[in-house]
DNA sequence: AACCTGTTCAACCGCACACTG
DNA sequence: ACAGTGTGCGGTTGAACAGGT
């Protein structure tokens, strides 16, 4: 046996059964004398992975939950990297799993923002203070009753209380008209999170099927802009309210074939008969200036 | 159908720590 | 105290797969 080669990459079945076969006999532990004497081409600390990640009793296989997802995202949050001691919060569930779910969903964050920046940024590469991108973090996640559709959000659960975008109006805006997109369309059952810059708001959600739906529109209504300026100046003049600036961008917003009316019919159209991987979000609208 | 590109996830690797003699 | 071995953890890699062209 010596000096004979380990295998290495994927397992098969025979290699499975062997391994389950020998752990059930010695317990899971001594990994290197399991390797020895089960026979199994394989170093002890592949088997050992192999069985804490995938052979083991108990594991759960399936998707991960939103329930769960909320928990991995706040328990991230709180202690980082620790997959293993995150992984300890959730039966069934393994670190490898958790690392990797982690990570698809930071990077597609990260590419949102990447992409945000990139279409709307300054030219010294700086947000603006009124417009900063605001962090998509578990905060932001609330659920939403799947027999009423109804939403529990508030401005507080989005964090809005205690950051430099309170006194963003078309933030406020923008969330007002989530909100009633998520009680009025019953598909969707998550609020997700929202972004917004100088020229375009996006926001992401989960739809009753359990898929990631987004969409954003561009802020190309000149009247719009003028607004965005005023209020820009007002505010770091510390001469505008919230109140007030909500008041004067709100007939703007909600104006008869507003840009918020064409977003959610354009929405909630596309949003039909949609049938997408979880992992590939799709843009669901964007919406321009009408001629 | 073939190719390209992006995503996912199982597995590997290196390091640190614990345990044991 | 020390060396050898086992185990746990987090970062990284690459095969497999899916979707687009």
């Amino acid at each position: 046996m010596q000096g004979e080669k380990l295998r290495k990459g994927l397992w098969h079945e025979e290699e499975d059964k062997q391994l389950i076969t020998f752990v059930t006999l010695l317990g899971d532990r001594k990994w290197d004398y399991i390797a020895r004497v089960s026979g199994i081409k394989r170093c002890g600390k592949s088997c050992r992975l192999r069985w804490l990640n995938y052979l083991r009793p108990n594991i759960n296989h399936g998707d991960i939950s939103i329930e769960e997802e909320q928990i991995i995202l706040r328990l991230h949050e709180q202690w980082g990297n620790k997959w293993a001691r995150i992984a300890r919060s959730l039966p069934g569930r393994t670190d490898n799993e958790i690392k990797n779910y982690c990570r698809t969903l930071l990077r597609r964050k990260m590419q949102a923002r990447e992409q945000e920046n990139f279409q709307c940024g300054r030219e010294d590469g700086k947000q603006d203070f009124l417009f900063q991108k605001v962090e998509f973090d578990v905060q932001t996640y609330e659920s939403v009753d799947d027999t009423s559709g109804t939403s529990n959000t508030s401005l507080d659960a989005l964090g809005f209380s205690s950051s430099a975008v309170t006194n963003s109006p078309y933030e406020v805006q923008f969330f007002d008209w989530v909100t009633e997109l998520s009680n009025d369309q019953s598909k969707i059952r998550h609020q997700g999170g929202y972004n917004c810059t100088e020229s375009s708001i996006s926001y992401t959600a989960r739809n009753s099927d359990d898929n990631d739906v987004w969409g954003w529109f561009e802020v190309l209504n000149e009247e719009m802009k003028e607004d965005i300026g005023v209020i820009k100046d007002q505010t770091r003049a510390g001469t505008q309210s919230k109140t007030n600036s909500s008041k004067v961008l709100s007939e703007n917003w909600n104006r008869e074939g507003g840009l918020k009316k064409q977003w959610i019919n354009n929405s909630k159209k596309q949003m039909e008969g949609t049938h997408l991987s979880r992992s590939r979000p799709i843009k669901l609208g964007k919406v321009t200036k009408q001629g």
